[in-house]
DNA sequence: TCTTTATAGATAATAATTGTCAACAATCGA
DNA sequence: TCGATTGTTGACAATTATTATCTATAAAGA
């Protein structure tokens, strides 16, 4: 099993990949599509959709909730983002890096941060050995204080 | 940090040690948290609330959703319970083993497996040397489809 | 340009959970 | 054991996050 994949960040570069991969599979490119991509191409910080909503709304004022929920799922299901889900408000999302990997989530600031862990992939097969389950996916969450707030 | 710690798993013992614990936080001690708490020590299936208020109900059936909820959260914040959340429906609970553990989620059934991974604090305080993060918690799940589900 | 049909936007609906509050009952002290 | 105190229950309203519905619109291909 082989979870992660590298996928170089050059957002210009994917924003064209996913739009030829969209028209591919038959949906439309509309200005809302793009513009919903571009924010989670350009965003370090795993936006959730109300913070991606008050995004495109500034530049496109029109723009439903329903809408970005909409693309969201799209680009989810196309595995173009992906989505990070624990308890304590709602989903947030990560373009940058669409594929599971640990993060670090700060409970006081929601602050959240990537990190790599090599061991995931040997850990997930000796799993697979011992427990017979067929992996597919994960979902590595550790929840502290980041820098910042444990300063205050 | 040590974030996994060992609980012998004797139910009726564990009843009563959690029933002291709760009556010296001054907490009262009702029939319907009594019962509640009795279903979770007792179930390996990692139920959720709605499976939990299905049981009580059958030997208390007054009890209210809302009272299954406040109990929930009350043997949460005492540490007598694990929630384990993830996209897709309602939260999960492990009465038996209340801290953080990873598991085996079978997305065809919804089978919640528990499993030990040795590594998991060592790679908790690596992640606190690399990132500046302190680490108090976290959430580890594996997803993909159980034995049973894969002979059909 | 015209036609087809997927999509956007508005809004209703749903699911899970939390808040509110009066009646009740667990606990403690006399 | 009884009575007073106050935390808890149960019913239900409210909230939050998300999905479904439906009509007008606009993207894409002929």
């Amino acid at each position: 099993m082989q979870l992660t994949r590298s996928v170089k960040h050059d957002p210009k570069q994917r924003l064209d990949e996913i739009i030829v991969k969209l028209r591919e599979l038959n949906f439309r490119i509309t200005p809302q599509r793009v513009a919903i991509l571009r924010i989670f191409l350009n965003s370090q910080d795993h936006p959730s959709v109300e913070q991606v909503y008050a995004q495109v709304k500034a530049d496109f004022p029109s723009t439903s909730l329903a809408t970005v929920y909409k693309t969201v799922n799209l680009l989810k299901e196309v595995g173009e983002i992906l989505e990070i889900s624990f308890a304590g408000g709602g989903n947030r999302y990560d373009g940058i890096k669409p594929y599971p990997h640990p993060h670090l989530i700060c409970t006081t600031c929601n602050k959240i941060m990537d990190s790599e862990i090599g061991l995931v992939d040997q850990i997930a097969n000796e799993l697979e050995q011992t427990s017979g389950y067929r992996i597919v996916s994960h979902q590595i969450e550790f929840f502290g204080t980041c820098p910042a707030c444990q300063k205050k």
